[in-house]
DNA sequence: AAGATAATAAAACGAACGTTCAATTAATTC
DNA sequence: GAATTAATTGAACGTTCGTTTTATTATCTT
């Protein structure tokens, strides 16, 4: 047998790559073969390397056009106002919002980076750094326009990043917390954090919160 | 050939673990093969059998030790007081401490994990569970006896935890911040996030922070 | 309807994998 | 110093891996 009567290449492709952000966040990308994958898509593993030349063409595919869609979210919904406060808050809401929504693709784009050629994990740190940046900068001004009280700016932003980003390890749609809830309560926890002056995300206000969603 | 002069099972063993901690850490479990660390240990494949019956079995070994000696550092370490604010801060000194000193060890234990059977699986995920509910007693303790202002114990507690084990993926020994720069840092932080009323651990006073490590 | 192109199957490639086994030598015991 | 035990080698096993090649069929173009 050859072509499939109804096989369609965009739908193939499609197929694969989402087969493949789950089979690689399940399993690993190492663990993970292309057989298998074939499988998961119902196709035969050569029908693959019609889309994706490597298995790491696969991967890097996956992890760069995660870290593209990370950084287009942010830029459409940055505020043009100045306010660290905002600013901030528009950060973390978007952080949270984008890797509760594409859990397994964060997970393949933060664990597997080790099985990229040097210069393509170059390509994807280089990326995230510039995304990371952004936080750092929002903390910078805040903390110079006094809004802020942090001791280091750097280690702070990792501590926020790592600490948000952390989200996906244990958050499940559908159990105790909804989105809303744990996203307020990262918003609550980021302004204590970073010493924010005003206290409108404070624990006391929480419904101030919610409304800022 | 076989036996060579010099040779020590004891020796061969703790080399074995050694070498097998850092090329998992470095290329992932899957990635590494028996072969590859039987080089870097200096001996040939066959060998490693005589220590580890398979390739898991090295890998949960050196998962079940490192998070038996997270439990037992904290157990030395706990406070007798029942401070919440002294309990929290030696469980934030001591989870820096252990996971800088074992920065690959950790990285191991938390990325390797779905390469466990079931089971196994069922048991280190038991002794980290068992571990971080030691913190959700100290931040329900403290906030109970209004020394922390938290809106959701255990919400905060992960989030601690991924901020605070986060340090593993940024930090290296030697460079801006010494190992007591970035745990004061870390406590002053964490203080301000479960909103502690006293304010020894706050940036205003971070020679407080220092003398307390 | 014919020709071109797109999409796939089927089979095969060499390489590498985890693991086993038998043989061999060093160290220890008696 | 002989017997035993500990530690390791070298070769081999069957399996699976990523990938390539070739053939075949469906769909599109004209």
């Amino acid at each position: 047998m050859a072509r499939t009567t109804g096989s369609d290449g965009e739908r193939t492709e499609a197929a694969v790559r989402e087969a493949a952000v789950n089979l690689i966040a399940r399993y690993g990308y190492e663990a993970m073969s292309m057989r298998q994958l074939a499988a998961e898509v119902g196709v035969q593993a050569a029908a693959l390397y019609r889309y994706f030349p490597t298995k790491e063409d696969l991967l890097f595919t996956l992890m760069r056009e995660h870290m593209e869609g990370l950084r287009e979210a942010w830029e459409h919904i940055r505020p043009t106002s100045a306010d660290p406060v905002e600013q901030l808050a528009a950060y973390v809401r978007n952080h949270i919002a984008f890797h509760i929504e594409r859990r397994h693709a964060t997970h393949v784009s933060n664990m597997e980076l080790r099985s990229l050629s040097p210069d393509r994990l170059t390509q994807i740190l280089r990326m995230r750094t510039a995304y990371e940046k952004e936080l750092r900068i929002i903390l910078r001004e805040g903390a110079d326009a006094g809004a802020f009280s942090i001791e280091d700016t750097g280690l702070t932003a990792m501590a926020l990043i790592q600490m948000m980003t952390g989200v996906i390890v244990w958050f499940r749609p559908g159990e105790r917390l909804s989105v809303p809830e744990v996203t307020a309560t990262y918003l609550s926890m980021t302004m204590r954090l970073v010493g924010a002056r005003m206290d409108t995300y404070s624990a006391a206000r929480p419904s101030d919160v919610q409304r800022t969603l």
